[in-house]
DNA sequence: GGGGTCATGTAATAGGTTACATGATTCT
DNA sequence: AGAATCATGTAACCTATTACATGACCCC
């Protein structure tokens, strides 16, 4: 399971997926990546593009179809999927989406060491994260709806669906514990602000000051 | 929003946090990193390790304190957590908890491009992954009654029951995404079948078997 | 007493990001 | 005509991962 794949960057799988459709130069790629909002999916930059193509055409997964120019710009080199390059594709995707690899997302990172910052820090920390994903849910919605009304079919938007789903979760994960945190019946909150020279959780409303 | 630190691998705040309650050399921190578990939320690797711990002294957020040699084993060179470094660790951290980052989860990828795989087989790729994902529920479960079983405070694994709470979002995404496939009355599945030289959705229930 | 594996670190390699470069097109 | 931005690519620089190295301890 999760081999090693000779090109493993997954910008590496959306250009085969794009060129399984034509073949194209890196420019053009980059440009139709760009206008797909793929790169909300992938992690996508300039500069790893163009290595990116190198290392699948080292890898033998593309190759080289033709050198054109067209008036004084410089030349584009287009590049076209191979058998072999169909079939990674395939396998790399079908992997992807069968396996749910282990990740590490920035919050669980924070998480994990929250307890070095003190609870009533933590807490107007949170508040201030619950407004992000607010503000990112909405961002989401409106570019699905806005999607969708040109007719796009939702099959292309699930991946913000998805996303969608999982800010949601984040965000009732996210009241839940600071609920926990200023509940005085929480065993462990006790000890966690004495740690930090602080007394009693915070249980009052508003403010931002720290002294 | 989001500085450039001079240090950005999320390892370093890990080491950050750990000097932050005493000097230690890097093999114990390494030692002490994986005792805790932090391996499950933190990218780890030997290797890096070093490579961070000489970052943070470059940018003099720890500091060499001592260099001992006990019996013949090589010198281990102890590092300290400096001013700079403990104000680094508290921005740091306050920044990944109050901003959520954009992040590319394989998923998201693998979702995006999944109009190149025919839908007949992305219902039974996506039938393995629940599988997956349900182990991986249960993995964690345990994990965490674990180590409440013996003691350690709640807050020491809410990383692992935000873990918990996404991977019921997951799943419960992938039923639903499965059954909107598999309904006859979506309107694109018969085009992407189509597209793809099959047919109807599939519709047949029955197996769960893994082999 | 020889084979593993723990302890500890360095060096080589590969991977990815940023910066640089430059002609063409479009805007004002 | 000059400014800005597009189009296109290369190169330099960082970062991270793997591989390599070596003495100590433990097991049988």
């Amino acid at each position: 399971m999760a081999k090693k794949r000779k090109v493993g960057n997954p910008l590496a799988l959306a250009v085969l997926s794009y060129l399984s459709q034509k073949p194209m130069h890196p420019y053009e790629l980059s440009r139709t990546l760009r206008d797909h909002g793929d790169d909300r999916s992938i992690k996508f930059n300039h500069g790893s593009l163009y290595m990116v193509v190198q290392q699948l055409a080292k890898a033998g997964f593309v190759a080289e179809q033709e050198t054109v120019r067209e008036g004084q710009r410089p030349e584009r080199t287009v590049y076209a999927l191979t058998d072999a390059g169909r079939a990674e594709l395939r396998d790399w995707l079908r992997e992807m989406l069968e396996e749910p690899g282990f990740e590490y997302p920035r919050f669980v990172t924070a998480l994990s060491l929250i307890a070095a910052l003190p609870p009533s820090e933590v807490v107007s920390l949170l508040r201030g994260r619950l407004y992000h994903l607010a503000v990112a849910q909405e961002e989401t919605t409106k570019l699905i709806d806005g999607v969708l009304a040109q007719g796009v079919p939702e099959l292309f938007v699930i991946e913000e669906q998805y996303r969608l789903a999982q800010l949601r979760t984040e965000a009732r994960f996210t009241e839940e514990f600071l609920k926990r945190v200023q509940d005085p019946d929480t065993e462990w909150t006790a000890a966690w602000a004495s740690f930090h020279g602080e007394s009693a959780p915070v249980d009052d409303a508003d403010e931002e000051e720290q002294p």
